[in-house]
Parts: structure tokens; sequence; C-alpha cells
DNA sequence: ACTGAAAGTTCCACAGA
DNA sequence: TCTGTGGAACTTTCAGT
């Protein structure tokens, strides 16, 4: 089984590093870096996201600046007896706004969810009025984020 | 106290939500959708660049085709005597490039570390060599993901 | 798969309101 | 802070290797 990275050359690799260090670099730009011509550049960055290794392009913005500078890790246990509860309870999550991650996890709790708020009072109306009133949901734990040591959205990728 | 929110107006709201869902728009059908021309256009999202709205622009790769479609939590808990030990794990997570995000957070472990591997393999190898091995570290609990509900890096901007 | 060039867009600085 | 304009830069297509 060939490793999902050596079905790209170095050329796709360091584009895709080019591409997660700076989203909105020009392509004359980042034909030079990568030691092409535009034309063949362009060739690759399309592929590369037609074949869905480029999901996407977006701006990082400043959650400090925009009333969610708090993170908060809730734990979520549900009531197991109902293969219902699972559906219901993705379906009410995925459109929360204030949910930045949820994942089905092992352990003791069901699922882990990353959500980001303006402040604690914010928190308090979020885990009692949205999060626990979802039906099934027996119980909760919170971990309060006091300090972002390091926070990336970047796939490593090798050999430049 | 004004909400940081607030300190934007509604064009600068529009043009941060567009960036996000699109981070290679080009300024001309930015400006179109804010309804601007382009000389405007451009000097906003410069500023919100130089303010510091806009920390970067990246492109979203996908980790499941990039050997990093496992992602675990680690919980890891320091030797609290030495103040020294704080500083050491930060600087050794801090370059770890299957280390997405690093949290120092309340409750019973000191820090919340999210990582991208390959496959458990992976995972055991960089546990017990990478991060059990960094010093001051006294012990640790995973939760792995089984399977990824939401992830978004978007931070919502109300009011279109 | 790459080069080079031509034609069409976009960017960006400047003048003006 | 906006509109409009013109030259430079960039994108994109196409013929050729």
């Amino acid at each position: 089984m060939k490793s999902a990275l050596e079905k790209l050359n170095r050329i796709d690799r360091h584009i895709l590093r080019e591409l997660q260090a700076d989203g909105r670099i020009t392509y004359a730009a980042l034909a030079e870096r990568v030691g092409l011509t535009t034309t063949p550049c362009i060739e690759r960055v399309k592929r590369l996201e037609r074949d869905g290794y480029i999901k996407s392009y977006t701006a990082a913005v400043n959650p400090e600046q925009l009333d969610a500078g708090l993170i908060v890790f809730v734990q979520i246990r549900l009531d197991r007896t109902s293969k219902q509860s699972f559906e219901e309870f993705k379906n009410a999550l995925i459109d929360l706004p204030e949910v930045q991650e949820c994942y089905l996890v092992s352990g003791n709790f069901d699922y882990l969810v990353k959500a980001r708020l303006a402040d604690m009072a914010a928190y308090r109306v979020f885990l009692q009025d949205t999060l626990l009133s979802v039906p099934g949901v027996q119980g909760s734990t919170s971990i309060m984020v006091m300090e972002v040591v390091k926070e990336t959205l970047a796939i490593p990728v090798p050999y430049s």
C-alpha cells in the first residue's frame, strides 16, 4: 500500500506547502517559487483541487477581535439506549456557529465539542440553553482553555 | 465596553464572511459582492489585515489524503514542581508538525494536545518517542477520534 | 508535460468629488 | 470614503516542442 503522500511528486508537495502558507499568492509568484512557468503551475493547482487535496481557500480571522476569544471543550455523554439520539445530536450541533469542531470519540463520553464563545457569560448560556437542551444529552464535562500554545490549520507536507 | 464586532461596519463584516468562504476571490468579485468598486474594497481588506482581523490566508488541504487521517487528543499532566517544565514543554511541542493544537487547560491535567497522525502505528511512536519523552511529563490520557462530525475554521460573523 | 506569447482581466495608484 | 481611469501585473488560452 502506497502512502498517500507518495502519489504526489515533489513539485505538487511544494505547491501544497506554499498555498497553505499563503493562500492568496498569485500563480505567477507560486510558479516562480516552485520552479515552473505559470501554465503548468496552474494546471497542477487545478488538479490538486479536482483530486481533493485542496478542499478550499480561506482567510484566517482573529477570534480575539471577533467575540470568540474563549475556547471551551465540552465532553458530552448521550443516552445510549436510542440510536436516534446520535443522529439528532449531530444534526442539532452541526449548524451551531459557536461549534468549531465536533468529534465522536472513544472513552467514557461520546462526543467532544470545541466551541468558541465571547466570554463566560456566553458560555453559560450556550451550555445550558443550547448544548444541554438537545434531546438525549445525559451529561457534560467542560474543559476551559486558559492559554493557546499552538493553533495551526496546516497539514505538514514533507520534503519542501 | 463595546463588543469587538461593533467596531466593524456591515461592509467589513461582509468582507470577512466572503474571504472566509473563499480566500482566493478576486478583489473585483469581492467588491461586487459587497456593493463597492474595487478601490475602496481593497482599502478595507488591507485595513482588516493591518488591524489584525485577518491573520493570514491559507489553502485547506485534505488530511485524509496526506497521511494525517487519524486525529487524537492527548491530555498531558506535567510535573508541577518546577516552573521550568511548562516553558520546556511548550518549546518542545510548538515545533512538532503532528501537533495541530495545544492548549493550557483547567482541570486535572495541564495540557490538551490535538495531533494528526497517519495511523495507530504512527500514533504509538508519536506518544512514546515524542510526547512522553519530553522532560517533566508525568502522564497522559489519549482520546481517539472515531468520526469527525464537524470541523470548520470559520469564525461566525453575523448580519451578512 | 513544459515553454512562450497573445488576449483578456485584475490590480492598484492617482486624480477628482 | 467613494468613483473612475490608465498603466502594470496577472490570468488564461493556445500553438508549438
